[in-house]
DNA sequence: TCGGAATTCGAACCGACATTCGGATAAGAT
DNA sequence: ATCTTATCCGAATGTCGGTTCGAATTCCGA
């Protein structure tokens, strides 16, 4: 890492962060469309437009960058689905409103989650991957209280498995002109958990 | 490649064709661990007690030994289904033979799908993977079909990719020790679509 | 306008790894 | 027993790509 960011002087300081979230998505969408591994740092930068050092200001290696990349997509979820768990309210509008929001955040980060998925072998072993794997299962945990509240208590492992399973496969085959809006994607999900057809 | 196998000697060549069938096995379970790119072929080769000049007796490159894996993967499920689908019968229970079969397939290749996801970048462009991309197609329009046959007709393309969904995702999950099986799960998906619960 | 930090450059380093190759060993055929 | 083919060995090769580094260049604050 060249020169450590900017110590205490807020503007740069922003600036800063500003760039670095940028080029975390840019290098999501390399990532997701060549793969991780085919992806050399030079593609990189050069898509960023930037010579392969100048990355190394901004990420101190090629890993940090896929850290990034899962931060920028947990984070806010988690963030937004405890805030809705929190609100409380009815049992079945709260697993509707969250699959709303979880697709919603889905469609809108899918080359995040693209890379998460076929990193997954990375993600599941290692002491470095341990704060993604503890994401994941505390998100994994909000769903399926959510589920325990529904009408039709949904409490075996199999209806938290199917979502998991119909909601990430969504990043596979969405596209924004598509037939379907994401609201009627996630409605369609829980009506199938519901019963109602 | 160092010598072309056996021309017409019918005996070596089945042994070596067997042979050649437990390589992609064993590397499946690497590639599914370690992911493609991280594993090298050296250690390919030591996870089968060869060296690694040894491997090239059997497959050209690394790249074939990837496309071996997709067939291995792939052909006996379309054939499969493929009888099932011909041998007609009432709607509702072809579709549950079918996800039946497909998720025996899936667990009992679990390493074969996980590289499959893993992978799947390569997959979606490149000539070579023409016939990947075909065969998973065809069994997606098997599933189509099935669907389109059961008793409310789940025709819009919801039902079909949620189930790809749930079923995909399977093989991220099972253990073979754990509390349902195949079976289970399969009848558990199709109560979900059929809107039996 | 000036000084120093921030940002960028891009060539060079160096380890890793797919693939090759010439030869050794084993196994089947005659 | 001998010849031939299959199978395997493992060191050497050549390329590729992540990372480093010292030097430009740009930008901000004063």
């Amino acid at each position: 890492m060249p020169a450590p960011p900017s110590p205490a002087r807020p503007a740069l300081r922003e600036r800063y962060e500003r760039r670095q979230d940028e080029l975390v998505r840019l290098a999501a969408r390399e990532f997701a469309r060549r793969g991780y591994d085919q992806t050399t740092m030079q593609d990189l930068a050069a898509s960023m437009g930037l010579a392969t050092g100048a990355l190394y200001h901004y990420f101190g290696s090629k890993e940090e960058l896929l850290a990034a990349i899962c931060d920028q997509l947990m984070e806010p979820l988690l963030a937004s689905a405890r805030e809705l768990m929190a609100a409380g309210g009815d049992g079945d509008r709260r697993l509707r409103d969250l699959v709303r929001l979880w697709v919603a955040h889905v469609v809108a980060h899918r080359d995040h989650m693209l890379v998460f998925q076929q990193e997954r072998h990375v993600i599941e072993s290692g002491e470095r991957w341990r704060a993604a794997r503890a994401a994941r299962k505390a998100f994994e945990r909000i769903v399926a209280e959510a589920l325990d509240g529904a009408h039709p208590r949904l409490q075996p492992p199999l209806p938290l498995l199917a979502l998991l399973g119909m909601v990430n496969h969504t990043a596979q085959w969405y596209r924004p002109r598509g037939a379907l809006s994401p609201e009627q994607i996630a409605d369609g999900y829980v009506a199938l958990l519901l019963g109602a057809r």
